[in-house]
DNA sequence: TAGTTTCATGCAATCGATTACATCGCTGCA
DNA sequence: TGCAGCGATGTAATCGATTGCATGAAACTA
């Protein structure tokens, strides 16, 4: 960082101010077509970078992104980075990422990144966060836009990427249905999740559509870990009467589940039919192949970053923040974990 | 960003100049105790965060460290994410993160960050970039210090943080002998890595050693996918004579390798033992679960993130970057997946 | 007591690009 | 011919924090 050549090695090379040079990158039609072509080889010749710490304190911005993830080890979200990068990849902007629930101070980083000049805006990934850590964002100038995928918050008027989680859960329940099912059950991801209340409400409401029972006993707890699915296999070897087939609220969940399961030495789908949901890449491939809701996690991510992007302008252009909120579509991918019951 | 409180407005708070509340923050040791007691409770009462582009600015540095990923999509990255931010936490860095194989212009972006004033330094998890994007770091003082992680470039001298792949392959193929296998087969990751090419010297070297057959058409290509794995199957059941194992360069490869011979009715351990390569995470759960060799991906990533930080700082202080590399340890999980031959 | 260190703090230059405003030369119209 | 209008370019202030140097006071030494 030191030789190198600065925006005044460029103006002096190409025989203009600097002024001119930086005109020629952030506004080329402010400068004529000749002078424009002299900048530009000068900047081929001397190796000119512009030094974004200097542009982005001129122009009051952080120059990047947040994504906050909620556990950044969880495979589920790295096609969603992915999404995120792919359509960051010509704005200039840069994409960091934090882990919401990574010690030390989660909770104090991230105030860090919400009122700060670390980032020009956020994209949330993770609606779990501590009450006040969003609300911060009260006095509407004091911090960036933010757009929440795949989670949300009810009590928040902010934007969303979303799918749509009630028509998933009731696609995989009428799958099952069809098939012959009457006796449904549903594993749960974590508590208080609005993915969780969603997709259990979606569940339910097929069901009733259905005419089938509704059953506390086979609703089991889970939290989207593949861990939890094993442990919902107990529960599920621990019952009288059992479902013939369950709706898991991930496809980790389902995976887990099964191999359990597998381990007690119970068939899917011959004892129990078996219905994730995402579509987890592994998922096609796994032993019996998942039968799952699939979900565009790239898409979503994409779609978060450019409303992310447009948000970012439109604040600069004038003061209203709009936000009106995508739901993407889900699908059905019928595999061999779901079968007729016997 | 506009109403937000300046340093100025710290210092008039505290009735001090600039000069103290600056160095209040950022060299503690330098103001009496006193004094910093006063400045701390103005900046909690003005709600000052520092203005990060300004700092930089000023400190001539870029305030971030970028991670180059092959392919963010894929979840054997996810970890290693993970182990980096966890231990950048507390840097004050950012993490940015990039996809080197990502349209439009990877390429060229790359050369962004190399050169450029965006990032203080870089861990590199992909050594098949194009040649001369790497070779650009020739001029020592003309980029950030670099670290490489997982994957190296044997022609290369920088830093590293890998595994012992060799002595994994290895461990795989004593394990598969041990079983009482004599007829071992390996499922190769893409020619020209250099996994690929530590893990099959590896694994040559330990069938030489045991005094087992090294034959080319039990050597079969693949890319650490899943479709590959499945590919591989297909070659696997087109022998007349086959291997009676098979050790998998990449979990993924083994699982999918696994899903397609079971969709063809072989099964696994039965007909032919699998060992895989990484574990993942659901290689535990995997039907059969999967006996793989265990490497510890946070922990490249925590090393290869303060490895970094290490080299960014010495450069600062004085010119001499070091570079030992570190080689984690690598550990053998036996599961369901392998078991004697029939 | 005078001279020398040490420590805490302030002053003001500085990092490098951007941009409001001023300038200059043309064109076009009355 | 004269003046408004316009486009291209230059001048210099500006973004906000950091830090080299200077200052003054206190502590220490001989």
């Amino acid at each position: 960082m030191k030789g190198f050549p600065k925006i005044r090695d460029v103006a002096a090379a190409a025989g203009v101010s600097t002024a001119t040079v930086s005109r020629a990158l952030s506004a080329p039609d402010r400068v004529s077509a000749d002078t424009r072509a002299i900048v530009l080889k000068a900047i081929e010749e001397t190796g000119y970078r512009v030094n974004h710490a200097a542009r982005n304190l001129r122009r009051r911005q952080a120059g990047g992104i947040v994504v906050l993830v909620p556990n950044l080890a969880n495979p589920f979200f790295s096609q969603i980075l992915s999404g995120i990068t792919f359509a960051m990849a010509t704005s200039g902007y840069n994409v960091l990422i934090a882990d919401t629930r990574q010690a030390p101070n989660a909770e104090h980083r991230i105030l860090d990144y919400l009122h700060n000049n670390r980032a020009d805006g956020l994209i949330v990934l993770d609606a779990n966060l501590p009450e006040d850590v969003l609300s911060a964002g009260d006095t509407p100038n004091h911090h960036p836009p933010i757009v929440f995928a795949c989670e949300w918050l009810d009590t928040d008027p902010r934007p969303t990427v979303t799918i749509d989680n009630e028509e998933g859960a009731k696609l995989a329940i009428r799958h099952l249905a069809d098939l012959g099912h009457t006796r449904i059950g549903h594993l749960m991801g974590p508590p208080d999740n609005i993915l969780t209340i969603t997709r259990a409400k979606g569940a339910r409401a097929a069901l009733a559509e259905l005419g089938l029972a509704i059953r506390p006993d086979w609703f089991f707890d889970g939290d989207f870990s593949l861990a939890s699915g094993a442990a919902a296999a107990h529960a599920w070897l621990a019952l009288n009467d059992r479902p013939t087939a369950v709706f898991c609220a991930s496809d980790a969940m389902a995976c887990g589940f099964i191999g359990e399961l597998h381990h007690k030495g119970v068939r899917v789908p011959d004892e129990v039919s078996v219905v994730g949901f995402d579509d987890i890449e592994i998922a096609a491939h796994f032993v019996p192949s998942l039968t799952t809701i699939a979900q565009p996690r790239a898409l979503i991510g994409e779609t978060a970053a450019r409303k992310l992007l447009a948000l970012i302008t439109e604040g600069r252009e004038n003061g209203s923040a709009t936000g009106a909120s995508d739901v993407l579509p889900v699908q059905l991918v019928a595999r061999e974990s779901s079968a007729p019951p016997r």
